[in-house]
DNA sequence: GTCTATACAGAGATAGAC
DNA sequence: GTCTATCTCTGTATAGAC
């Protein structure tokens, strides 16, 4: 609260614990490994942070929104081009993936466990509209006649799939095209952007 | 073993942890769980597998064997063609999601978490022979003109990105669409593999 | 604010009766 | 093979000194 950077250590155990929570999950993450790793002690965890789940729901509240909201303008935007909207949103969906690669199955993995965080991670998120926007955008260019027909919900689907998948199957695709480093792989990703959007387009353009 | 059915408890258990591990993971299953939901007590699971660790690699190492390896007589045989072969690929790999709709973020999950499980899924699958193959037999459709220059592992990757994403995302994707029942979700995707198919074929048939 | 020592609870595993 | 009772260990959380 007294602001003026929040305090360094209380930052250090976030920043420490949302890495351990993204590789290890709420149940699988250790208090005494954040704090090793933090390098300090665990009552320390506790006298900023009540509870392990108290430290937990305060990550994943920050990291939710972090996951699709983007979106929101470049749907919304009314000054360029489908095919351009098409475009920013793969570029910002695999920018978004670069940074913050483990997000996608760590919000999956938590709803998965327990489901009623659901609608406290959509929810508030306002996607939900975005989505449907994006779904008449879609049906008025089909109108339009400048892409095939196709539903917008198979579209964005389709996109999203394309952006998130190889992020959260990263150690599967590393192995399989023999890629070593974490680096070489974001390289791959960058010169994927370009090639998912072509692809996309063609697949759609009439 | 003695075989004839491998004894019916241990069939139940077994089905029961796949369940519990499938939505909770290793760390967040937990064997009174389990044990209950088989309608059984704790004891009787570790005289039928040793240990909670145990019983987890046996599910494991089944589920392991269902994850791509059924790709392999689509990819090697020679009687279909490419694009024949782009529509096989898709429908099994759906219908496998709908069989086993938990098991690629499950697998995921646990990779991330112990990353030297990779070599034991991968390794012995084959897959990525498998995976190597499609990439040359891509190469060569480029050379014949009948699809547009596009990488095999790019091509591969979107397949396998838009077949598996929607079922790791499913309670996401069911949320956004409006879509209340599994089984709704099911017919969903059903359909899906046509438009999936069509997707993937038109953005790179000539 | 930060530490050490310790209490307490939960979950995996075992012993032993039936 | 299946159960109840219990042991043991690990991990969260707290008390209290500095």
């Amino acid at each position: 609260m007294s602001n003026s950077n929040e305090s360094n250590t209380q930052e250090i155990i976030k920043k420490t614990a949302r890495e351990v929570f993204f590789q290890k999950g709420l149940d699988g993450a250790r208090m005494q490994d954040i704090a090793d790793k933090a390098g300090i002690n665990k009552a320390l965890l506790h006298y900023y942070f009540r509870s392990k789940e108290k430290l937990f729901e305060i990550i994943l509240d920050e990291e939710k929104q972090n996951f699709m909201r983007y979106l929101e303008d470049i749907i919304t935007s009314q000054d360029i081009t489908f095919f351009e909207k098409i475009e920013k949103i793969v570029e910002k969906q695999i920018d978004n993936m670069i940074n913050a690669p483990h997000l996608p199955h760590f919000i999956m993995n938590e709803i998965i466990k327990r489901p009623e965080l659901l609608n406290q991670v959509i929810g508030n998120s306002g996607f939900k509209r975005v989505f449907e926007v994006f779904v008449k955008q879609t049906s008025a260019e089909v109108k339009k006649g400048t892409i095939r027909n196709i539903k917008g919900e198979q579209l964005m689907m389709n996109i999203m799939c394309m952006d998130t998948y190889p992020f959260i199957a990263k150690p599967y695709f590393m192995n399989l095209m023999g890629i070593e480093s974490e680096a070489e792989y974001i390289k791959v990703m960058q010169k994927r952007k370009k090639e998912v959007v072509e692809f996309i387009i063609t697949a759609i353009k009439l």
